[in-house]
DNA sequence: TTGCTGACCGACG
DNA sequence: CCGTCGGCCAGCA
């Protein structure tokens, strides 16, 4: 049987190295579905209700921006867990985002 | 079951 | 440069 939307996302999303980053549409485009970045974003949602600790802080938007920042606590939860890893984060954008940028396509 | 919504992205004017 | 629209899939009332 096929793995669902959710299941790889989450497979991908975990094997995000420490340090790195990479987008929604990145991730799905990988999965095969350039549209569905969206679901890849919905999977983080639902991936609270999972008890592995998928590492979401570390996908971002396609411009480094830390859009979902918000779900994780509502304070800068994101960006801290970001910068303690490394990453430059300004006005919740990561600066050095092509430095982080981890591309499941070329990587994986 | 139908319909809306959502942490996005790319295209268009 | 900025606002708007369509597409994609899954969960929920």
């Amino acid at each position: 049987m096929e793995k669902g939307f959710f299941e790889k996302t989450y497979d991908v999303v975990k094997q995000i190295p420490y340090g790195r980053v990479t987008s929604y549409g990145a991730v799905a485009a990988f999965l095969g579905s350039r549209g569905s970045a969206r679901m890849v974003g919905w999977a983080m949602n639902s991936s609270k209700n999972l008890p592995e600790n998928i590492p979401a802080h570390r996908v971002v938007n396609s411009s480094g921006l830390l859009t979902g920042k918000q779900h994780f606590g509502g304070g800068n939860i994101m960006v801290e867990l970001l910068e303690s890893e490394g990453v430059i984060i300004e006005n919740d954008k990561i600066s050095n985002f092509m430095d982080v940028f981890w591309d499941p396509a070329s990587e994986l």
